[in-house]
DNA sequence: TTTCTAGCTTGCATTTTGCAAGTGAGAAAT
DNA sequence: ATTTCTCACTTGCAAAATGCAAGCTAGAAA
């Protein structure tokens, strides 16, 4: 469990993504990334321990789940679950700052900009159109 | 000088604040803190040494100055700037989110959430209304 | 049956954070 | 005009988080 400096908030979210890893793991995720090696292929290049250990607290904290792994596939992806998705607004005001107030930073690429929480979490995966 | 890991501007906000105590001490800043006392008497209990160095590293990145000491005063007051001020919107965001998605939580004063960018970096700090 | 690959774990060095005590400059008190 | 006090730090050292490189394991592919 988490344990929470106070009651803020600010302070508790925090507690839980405030670190240097955990919302460029989520930020990967709401523009595609599903699998361990998505995650590692990201341009930051994540320790492999880090990541699984950071995947491990996200999925503790609810904000990440694995996905059930079907036939032809070793394991589960990892899907944002709907406590995760929530922090896309969040995510989405630290983008536009840095683009804002920063110098040279990339233009992230429309679906950041364009995702809403509601898009995450359905009850299934669709992974090809019938 | 800060060195971001990509250019990607989540990523770079995060290697400029994505700490444990930047935003916490921005957030007392946007509630009124504007002494060193002033955030030692927060809450979460920041060490000494670590608000020394986060303030100077935020004033460093230019989100944070240190205003002139006028007669009488020891030092000057710290005071976010106009770049430090645009970080405002993620901090409410960050703070919907605890109070939306995390159990019993505070609920932040009112001027957190009421706070303006523009309100803040005026040229001249008004001390009493005339 | 061997080889390959994805998804981790382990061990150890480096960096960051935390705690407690100490210091120095100016304000207040005697 | 000394002593005392307080605010704003600095210093030293312990503990925790992060980073790097190598190794391991289960299932898929050859």
């Amino acid at each position: 469990m988490t344990k929470f400096r106070t009651g803020c908030p600010i302070a508790s979210t925090l507690d839980i993504v405030g670190d240097k890893w955990s919302l460029v793991i989520i930020r990967a995720m709401v523009v595609g990334a599903t699998s361990y090696s998505d995650f590692l292929a990201m341009p930051e290049k994540i320790a492999t321990n880090i990541l699984a250990e950071r995947l491990r607290r996200l999925e503790d904290a609810g904000l990440v789940r694995q996905t059930q792994a079907r036939q032809g596939a070793t394991r589960g992806a990892y899907a944002l679950t709907a406590k995760g998705a929530a922090l896309i607004p969040a995510l989405q005001a630290l983008a536009r700052w840095g683009e804002e107030e920063l110098p040279d930073r990339w233009t992230p690429p429309e679906r950041l900009y364009a995702a809403q929480p509601a898009d995450f979490d359905k009850p299934t995966m669709v992974t090809s159109a019938s």
